[in-house]
DNA sequence: CGGAAGGTTTGATGAGCATCGAACATGAGG
DNA sequence: CCTCATGTTCGATGCTCATCAAACCTTCCG
């Protein structure tokens, strides 16, 4: 019997320095999918997460937002996921994720 | 008799939003100052906050982070200072800071 | 008054980045 | 197998921004 997922596909980025995080959520765009992902509190496919960018656009700001450690790309179902890396942030730079999703509302 | 300084010279900026706070962070140059300026816990002189950059670039600088209302610029003496506005961001972003400068060591 | 020291402003330059469309990849379903 | 849906990659473009030198402003001091 095939699994209904996968858990295991990190990326292998590790969390990246703090000038590097902040300049990743530095962004509009970037700022609203974090925003979203938390708000959902569970990883989510790609389309859920912006309205106003293109797709390739979207996909940009989603490899620097990996790159820099904060968001993982998952395959849940063979659609492509992704999550919020909250632990691991909140492990390296404790409160800045909390006081960053509560200025978003 | 002159006053030995003015403590009100405000430069009138409201601590801005959390995405324009973050992008004033997100730079090398800027986070220096912010660290030596929260590592201080007063206002300090222009010179004292950097070393890598020249005097305009760090005068640029220095107006990018007034701008987001990270920073107040002060005369005490006749000479002008930047003093961290810690209480005005910690007011609309708590946590913020901390987090930030726990993690510049 | 006349320097000198400390900051700021201006103008120019080069690098980085956000953006898009088009082409490609992958997986699900008929 | 073919097609559609969903994401990613590639190449090009335009804008923003970090940087510097030079000129300017202010304040202090001789």
């Amino acid at each position: 019997m095939p699994e209904t997922e996968t858990p295991h596909d990190p990326d292998g980025y590790p969390v990246a320095s703090i000038q590097s995080v902040l300049a990743a959520l530095s962004d509009p765009v970037r700022l609203e999918m974090v925003r979203r992902l938390d708000a959902a509190g569970a990883a989510q496919p790609c389309s859920l997460l912006y309205d106003e960018v293109s797709k390739s656009t979207a996909s940009h700001h989603f490899k620097i937002l990996r790159e820099a450690g904060v968001l993982e790309r998952s395959k849940i179902g063979g659609q492509v996921h992704q999550r919020l890396r909250r632990a691991e942030v909140d492990a390296l730079y404790p409160g800045l994720l909390d006081s960053v999703t509560a200025a978003l509302g």
